[in-house]
DNA sequence: AGCCTTATGTCCGTTGTCGTACATAAGGCT
DNA sequence: AGCCTTATGTACGACAACGGACATAAGGCT
């Protein structure tokens, strides 16, 4: 058996997800790409270009109001991908990608892309259900901006961004996090020293750790299990046989 | 010129901005439903029997919590089509559709959207292209409700509504509006007290009434404008020759 | 006309987040 | 070691929305 190489394919779940046929075809066509903190993947009403599936990092889709404020509408980690409208027809979003892990993943061109999901197969229906499960976190976040508050959704944020790494360890100054909720820095720095006062997590200078994440939740809003709840729903009952044939760490179905 | 039914499919820019041939198609199955204040269309996890294509009704779709609390997460008109989750994969989604605003709609056994949406055709890349908008005001919302205030927000639901009717006036209670936007009755009512002091809307018992339009847009926040141009763009290049084939009222093209 | 339901208006103390300003501390760099 | 940048901690007044309680008013009903 042939050690391969830190990085491939499959460790995107939706790759994972697709039959052999479809994903020899497209492989050929997939490019490795880095992704640095910060780095912004699509800016509002851009055109995009390519496609991408992330592997180790976790991208964010916010918005960036006329006044600089921002809000997440959601995440895309190795879960999903990122520039749905891309084939949902409208080319662009009025939304910006930010790289918020660093990592890696890979990338498609758009028309390669859109070649594929005229196919009307296996692909598009994949890609459509990921839709759906990426519609159900933008409704939820906007539930939760509206009732919950920022101490949950801080723990929401948390988690989700669990969800989509391999380790309990997030690299990420509660400045960003901050950015990313679209609160002020010093909201987040109070209710994480709640959560460090209270044992679930440990963080100093940029660097978070979750340490109890039974207990993390338990003070969660309901927003979270909703949101998973229906990731795994429409995204785990894809043959994971597939992901078998990787050697890469299987990390699970789909979420967590 | 035969006078027509009040009611016609082509009420509905969907419907309206299909080729002829697939409106034909379909049209057959159409089944005209009147939809009373208040209804639920579905519940949340409910599977889904039909798809709706309103006319002159509003469809709220919302999200109800455990405790009982709620929050919208977008409205559906004459613009679009109630239940994308049907086509996107999933059958059913986490909120609830309620009808915001009494009136009528078509609605279409899901087999046989399915049916027509397995074509991959027209009707495919036109329901996408809605999902899309879709997925632009549920974001917006998200943002929305972050950032703006309650007066602000109500100001946004106003002029959505307005955009998804016939008429300048909707029916509707300040009890109501609180419930779709997920605040407090008083704050409706203080919120509506300015807009009326400041001469821009008039409303007693249950009708709230829009008289100085353009003085509402001034008052909006940016999400209003931004889901609108949204709409414009996905779905106002669609054939509105369409249109014409209807003796219906058109107004205008997508939104407005 | 009078009643009664329902819609709207007002008040008050509480809470969560904001805006601003500044203090401390951790770690990289010379 | 000492410096300097950057991350985190803390404090205080302002304000919007909340929760609850109650007052008024409009319109349907008998």
């Amino acid at each position: 058996m042939p050690t391969q190489s830190p990085h491939n394919p499959t460790q995107n779940h939706l790759l994972a997800a697709l039959p052999a046929s479809e994903f020899a075809r497209l492989s050929v066509h997939l490019e490795l790409v880095k992704m640095p903190l910060g780095e912004a993947l699509y800016e509002s009403g851009g055109r995009m270009q390519h496609v991408y599936f992330p592997t180790t990092s976790i991208i964010s889709l916010l918005y960036v109001m006329e006044d600089g404020s921002s809000a997440e509408i959601a995440v895309v980690g190795n879960e999903g991908i990122l520039g749905v409208s891309l084939f949902m027809g409208g080319e662009t979003t009025p939304s910006r990608a930010v790289v918020q892990s660093a990592g890696y993943g890979y990338r498609l061109k758009a028309p390669l892309l859109k070649q594929e999901f005229d196919r009307a197969g296996p692909v598009l229906r994949l890609l459509l259900r990921y839709t759906q499960a990426l519609i159900t976190q933008m409704a939820q976040t906007a539930v939760c901006n509206r009732h919950h508050s920022l101490q949950q959704q801080l723990c929401r944020w948390l988690l989700l961004s669990l969800d989509r790494l391999q380790s309990d360890d997030l690299t990420m100054t509660q400045e960003l996090i901050a950015n990313m909720l679209g609160v002020r820095r010093e909201g987040v720095t109070e209710a994480a020293g709640n959560l460090q006062r209270a044992g679930l997590i440990r963080y100093s200078r940029g660097h978070i750790t979750v340490v109890d994440r039974p207990g993390l939740e338990k003070v969660v809003c309901e927003c979270y299990a909703v949101v998973k709840k229906e990731f795994d729903r429409l995204l785990s009952d894809i043959p994971l046989s597939k992901q078998l044939k990787a050697d890469a760490p299987v990390i699970g179905p789909a979420l967590s």
